[in-house]
DNA sequence: GTCTATAGATTGATAGAC
DNA sequence: GTCTATCAATCTATAGAC
């Protein structure tokens, strides 16, 4: 096996560890049984737990803008767009009711850790931030449009966390069901209200 | 210093710890250090770490039911309670940027970590989830005072998961103030719409 | 009730053979 | 590149003196 196909393992190994068990409570031993080589061997390719953590958020990176790309190809306007990204929690709805959301639970961990990578780590939810910014930019809400990416960015991470508390999935469609709605009067602004 | 002294001496440091600094990565040696006893005389009190958690879950049950009898007892309307547990994002502000949500990064560190105990901690979001649906109610919300309870409860989450990541006061202000909005309009259902 | 001393397991990390 | 063997530190937990 090359040394490109080894690395790459461990760090696709860490990533899922690191969402299911939390990064701390993640052994190297954990990752090596995970990736089937010895404890030994893994540290040709990383020399501390910390350069592990970074390759996974970097993978993580890679994967979410793959995934945003893929909405942007997918969605033939910023509403559908958007609703690729509400329809997320439906979609993941299974993980999310065991481990939480993959950010927000490890950006958490790493803030209690006082870990160094926490900012690497909110780099992903920045991700997110401004891809939603632009659509709601798209959709004419330049004024507001980061108020209104991070209030659509806030939901889904309450979403996860009472639905990993109380693994209860008509809350989590309910929930979904109100983020559409919500959506829908976004588009209509100016008949609500003036001030 | 007498057996009860010191065992809520433990708790109350067990406490902080596993909201700073969670619950797996806090020591014995830790909250030893943080009592000033020494790492022996803690098992005369525990036997166990997981005993220890039942202990701080208790306590926390206990606070969480005092803050909100308060809140029951300062609030002249449901409105006005309703009102509380919103604020209590600003009031906790400091905590929150720091460390979360103390009930839903428990929840989430213990549903990773596979503990016993995560069904216990899941009793403090109830406790709250209960008192908002009743506050709902009295309001006259009776049908769906549980998915108004659940919907504020979620919009906490959000905004503390989202507040620790990106350490924002004024993205935390701006959503309370929203919540506040949000509130006034479940005080005029009848008017916005039918279905 | 509190202490010191220590067991036994696991942790992150290193050295060196192949 | 992968392995075995091992280190030093830390962890939870126990035993027993005071």
């Amino acid at each position: 096996m090359s040394e490109q196909g080894t690395r790459a393992e461990i760090v696709e190994a860490a990533d899922g560890l690191f969402y299911r068990r939390g990064y701390d409570h993640t052994s190297f031993a954990d990752i090596a049984a995970a990736v089937r080589i010895s404890r030994g061997n893994f540290y040709y390719h990383f020399k501390t737990k910390d350069e592990i953590l970074d390759a996974v958020i970097a993978r993580r990176l890679v994967n979410t803008r793959a995934m945003l790309d893929q909405w942007e190809i997918a969605g033939t306007t910023p509403v559908a767009r958007l609703r690729s990204f509400i329809d997320m929690l439906i979609v993941n709805r299974t993980d999310i009711k065991r481990y939480g959301c993959p950010v927000g639970t490890l950006c958490t961990e790493l803030a209690k850790l006082g870990h160094v990578a926490k900012d690497d780590a909110k780099a992903l939810f920045t991700l997110f931030r401004v891809w939603l910014r632009r659509q709601f930019e798209l959709l004419g809400r330049k004024a507001d449009a980061d108020v209104l990416a991070m209030h659509l960015l806030m939901r889904s991470q309450g979403v996860a966390t009472l639905a990993t508390a109380f693994h209860d999935e008509a809350f989590m469609r309910q929930e979904v069901h109100q983020m559409h709605a919500w959506l829908d009067a976004c588009l209509v602004p100016s008949k609500t209200k003036k001030r």
